[in-house]
DNA sequence: TAATACCGAATGTCCAGACAATTCTTGCCG
DNA sequence: CGGCAAGAATTGTCTGGACATTCGGTATTA
């Protein structure tokens, strides 16, 4: 579909409020990210939409500005501006919250789990922090060996408030895939990378020497209105995973 | 210390270079994070700003836009512009591109470098295939050694081709800024994490045990156009460094 | 045919000014 | 002293124009 018939007046569908440059804007920004204009489509060149729109170049400008910034359109000087093209899907889909077993399917491999230990526990002070709890509560563990294609790779160990996992033993594959069913998967999570050397009882479950450098990854995961659903203390061997994520760069030029 | 010592054009320490606007953000840039302006101070009003430093206001306008989005200032109509009070919005804006200096300086700890080397080289096989060189072509090569508040952290091999950075002398504080400088700053990376047990020479600079755990970096970075500009090697401290990220689930793909 | 020079078009930067919306101060009045 | 209104100060939005820089295609030339 042309932008021109976007930007015309007569179907003005969204709500008319605010400055108009962000009116400007919104347009533009639904009509891509709906997918009514085809990524590579030219804009017009912005003299014409300010025409079109009866703004400046200026306000026209300015409504542009945040697309760019977001990438949803590419601006090169002297040749115009075009909505951008989509990116690969397996790349852009990265740096998002996945489990394990989804993880690893995009890898192309199989994953399976041993389990180590499940049940209910009095929650570690550790755990009452992170994940809200009060004294009397308790927890839901889980604890298993994370395997891919028959090769052990990671040790997760899970933590639940005990009232949106009441009973560890319905996990069959997923953990994910029981959140979700029960409406409780996270929209995000905070995850924090490090180092260690692998202690006597990680390696030898991981199947590798003693002192061998790991992965830790601690996951904290939140529900839309920012409750914690899940508190996951991982060790990966750093012989075989490589942890991949995507990065952007926040709006034009600023810096955070 | 006021503001108007700082936009006082006979002070005019940082590079020139570029469009006018970008220097004076640059310049209220670095002298809030380097703490040269107090939390709570006020800017001089824009048309003050405009006047002192014989820009317009539109222009002055566009330079102070990204810091407030940067949460650097803060902005009330009819009040006026303030350095934004210190918030530990550590985790707010996770997930994106930041080079080391800024992540220290997000950290609250003074970042330094020291040279390790630096000088353009003919690139390994596996540089020509990471930076997409053809035959023929160079590579500058920067290995520092990285250091917050005077504790070694990371050890930093970055390789871009020659065009893109002609001298690596020229990099002094950030890479990152004479990217920017020169309009080549990357919107979007690949990052793999990993860990290694860390070797002799590492260790070393790094100043503890050889093979303790180490995270490995590896970064690829990329201009809006898809084009290479970096590909660099890092090896972070285990025990000193987390590396932390906000993922957010797949749906809905709100970017503004 | 192939390389070069040129020109139009598009974005990037910048200006001087206008009016609107909000906040803060100041002075007046009860 | 307290409250309220007027006005100054400040940022938010927007205009219409100007010139610079880069890209692409076209015409010219070797």
């Amino acid at each position: 579909m042309d932008v021109r018939e976007i930007l015309d007046p007569r179907g003005w569908l969204l709500p008319h409020g605010g400055p108009r440059y962000m009116q400007l804007r919104r347009r533009l920004e639904s009509a891509i990210e709906s997918g009514q204009i085809a990524p590579g489509t030219p804009l017009p060149p912005e003299r014409e939409i300010a025409e079109m729109t009866t703004l400046s170049r200026v306000t026209v400008r300015k409504a542009i500005q945040p697309l760019v910034a977001a990438g949803l359109v590419e601006q090169r000087r002297g040749s115009g501006t075009i909505v951008a093209p989509r990116v690969a899907k397996v790349e852009q889909s990265l740096s998002i919250l996945t489990s394990f077993t989804e993880d690893m399917a995009r890898r192309g491999r199989k994953s399976a789990s041993v389990w180590l230990a499940r049940g209910i526990f009095l929650p570690s002070p550790e755990e009452m922090i992170a994940l809200g709890l009060a004294a009397g509560d308790s927890v839901s563990r889980i604890t298993r060996l994370r395997l891919a294609d028959d090769d052990p790779m990671a040790i997760e160990r899970a933590a639940l408030p005990c009232d949106i996992l009441p009973d560890p033993l319905t996990v069959e594959r997923s953990l994910y895939e029981v959140l979700e069913r029960d409406g409780n998967r996270p929209v995000r999570a905070l995850q924090r990378i490090s180092a260690i050397n692998l202690n006597e009882e990680d390696a030898a479950l991981l199947g590798v020497p003693e002192g061998d450098a790991g992965l830790r990854i601690e996951r904290t995961s939140y529900l839309p209105e920012g409750r914690v659903v899940e508190f996951t203390r991982s060790v990966y061997r750093g012989d075989a995973y490589d942890f991949v994520a995507e990065l952007r760069l926040a709006e034009e030029g600023t810096r955070t």
